[in-house]
DNA sequence: GAAACTAGTTTCCGTGAAGAAACTTATTAT
DNA sequence: ATAATAAGTTTCTTCACGGAAACTAGTTTC
């Protein structure tokens, strides 16, 4: 049976306040980036963080970074070391942004293929 | 020797890029909303979409409704009507995003839940 | 003839996002 | 003594994102 999808309005306006929630507080330059990359390796400086993403700069890493723990995604541990270091983790609630960077990922090497592909 | 190669490198740069690619295709304050609603409603007149996203301006829908054709992720065509008017549709291309958005409203209507059980 | 509707475009303007560079503080290395 | 490193903070500056409003243009209605 065909199966005809109503998109009664109530549900529609609920889940576009739904994105755009997500969509703000992932918003600014570089907070994806950096979610994505405390995903996939799931430890790491300040320095490293900063090497790590081409092009962003101390001030910019450091504002995001403060937003991203303030809504829990991140962790901040300040280590004992000889030159202190600061270890950034993601959290578990972070973890659950996850499948949104999969798909981010995976639309994007598509993507690439698709451009490949389609012209030149 | 205790080395745990969960990720390697060259993936991880792989999938950054990859979502790099993506955020830039669907950065500005607007697009994904957009996107969002044509998913939802699979066809809209320029004047239905500027009411139905709150806020936005004739020129900023102009504007990000240009930059979303001319990457195919939606379609415009002009009705010969009485005024004329524009018919706005999502692509099959553009229809591969819908995961993203999914995904996007999942976590946005989760994350509702998550503010009211752990705060206040 | 005036007003209203569609779908924009154009102009003018302000603010905030973002970059660059210098500076801080503490510790270690040369 | 000097330099280097980590993790930022502060200051200064700029540019572009985006909003408001007016305008175009064609058609229809009053």
């Amino acid at each position: 049976m065909k199966k005809k999808i109503v998109h009664e309005p109530a549900a529609c306006a609920g889940k576009m306040l739904a994105i755009r929630d997500t969509v703000e507080l992932l918003s600014g330059k570089w907070k994806i980036q950096i979610i994505g990359t405390l995903v996939f390796e799931n430890s790491m400086k300040f320095m490293e963080l900063k090497r790590s993403i081409p092009g962003i700069g101390a001030k910019m890493l450091s504002k995001e970074l403060q937003e991203l723990e303030i809504n829990q995604l991140i962790s901040r541990t300040v280590c004992d070391t000889k030159p202190i270091t600061v270890e950034y983790k993601i959290t578990p609630y972070g973890l659950t942004l996850e499948p949104i960077i999969a798909e981010l990922a995976a639309w994007g090497s598509n993507h690439r293929k698709h451009l490949f592909s389609s012209q030149n």
